[in-house]
DNA sequence: ATGTGAG
DNA sequence: ACTCACATA
């Protein structure tokens, strides 16, 4: 769950075109690298999930915002065959296969696995034999790549947070940690753990000394009670690892990201990193039409120009519904 | 420093 | 949009 996955409208008349343009768009991008064919298709796809009703015909496609004379045209041969040549030819080109395969690796992306396919090595198979070609967080993708693949249980994430938050407080009771994504959101199983973290001594104004040490001490404490197995990538503000319930093998490795936040911009923090992606967008748009920005730092007044002005003071998330009279949604009710 | 890739 | 790693200058 850790890779973005296509923003597709879930139950729209159109999904189905959507699909293929964000499969077309996801070619263009990994095989040819042709980012412009890539937004192309990504902005048709768009265009489509949020028209209304059913497309009829390429001719009425190519009236729409992003949709020319070649997107109306496999719109029409969609429409009249059930599929696409294209897309078929696609699905079999071997390359692209490659690429897919070895992007279900952590660190690698598509340029990553482009180069690796231009060497010879097209499969998770392969790597096994080239691991020299791997950065540190590649060979733990690759490591964990099982486990990483599974999805966590709510109960085990529940235990995890409990954990975390029982050896850290212990240490300093004053730290604030918030587990958002989707387990915030009272899903049943979720992708990886996205862990919030802040302390009240820690302020945006404040020196940027303190920060190093607040997250790099929660770090080293996990280390040291085998909650964090490995690091992929640790800055002053985030870390990217891995975490295990226990010790023992008998335990899947989970992908663990805890970020620290200055404690005035928690929940702005806390709302971003909870979503849905959609709901954030939801929520932005409307925030827009009441004169305000929203972001993942901090609600701001807009002034006639439609520059930001000061930071507007918050206190918990309904303080951030309030601010800009949006009918409070609990985090289970923010799938959309 | 700066750019690129990844999440 | 932004943070971190890594390569290259």
């Amino acid at each position: 769950m850790s890779k973005r996955k296509a923003p597709s409208g879930e139950n729209n008349p159109n999904h189905d075109f959507c699909e293929f343009l964000s499969e077309l768009a996801n070619y263009e991008r990994n095989v040819n690298r042709n980012v412009y064919k890539y937004n192309a298709y990504r902005k048709a796809a768009r265009t489509l999930a949020d028209y209304p009703t059913r497309i009829k015909s390429g001719e009425e496609a190519r009236k729409l915002n992003g949709i020319g004379e070649k997107i109306a045209k496999k719109i029409d041969e969609y429409l009249q065959t059930g599929k696409l040549k294209k897309l078929e030819n696609i699905r079999s080109d071997d390359v692209n296969v490659a690429i897919n395969e070895l992007t279900r690796i952590s660190g690698i992306g598509p340029a990553k696995a482009k180069e690796l396919v231009d060497a010879g090595i097209k499969s998770v198979n392969d790597l096994y034999k080239h691991k020299d070609k791997l950065n540190h967080h590649q060979l733990i993708g690759l490591r964990y790549l099982e486990d990483f693949e599974k999805k966590i249980p709510r109960k085990e994430i529940q235990e995890i947070e409990d954990l975390i938050k029982k050896e850290v407080r212990n240490v300093d009771s004053e730290y604030i940690i918030t587990i958002c994504g989707s387990y915030r959101r009272g899903k049943l199983e979720s992708g990886d753990i996205d862990v919030l973290l802040t302390h009240p001594s820690y302020n945006s104004s404040e020196s940027p000394k303190k920060k190093t040490k607040l997250l790099h001490d929660v770090v080293k404490l996990l280390e040291k009670k085998n909650i964090i197995t490995e690091t992929i990538s640790l800055g002053d503000t985030k870390f990217m690892g891995v975490c295990k319930l226990s010790k023992n093998d008998c335990f899947t490795a989970r992908r663990l990201d805890i970020r620290l936040t200055p404690h005035d911009q928690y929940y702005c923090s806390v709302l971003y990193f909870t979503g849905s992606d959609l709901f954030n967008q939801r929520m932005r748009a409307h925030a827009q039409e009441h004169g305000f920005t929203l972001n993942e730092y901090s609600l701001r007044k807009l002034d006639a120009a439609g520059v930001p002005g000061d930071t507007l003071p918050v206190s918990s998330e309904k303080d951030i519904f309030k601010h800009i009279n949006f009918p409070y949604k609990k985090p289970e009710e923010r799938d959309s």
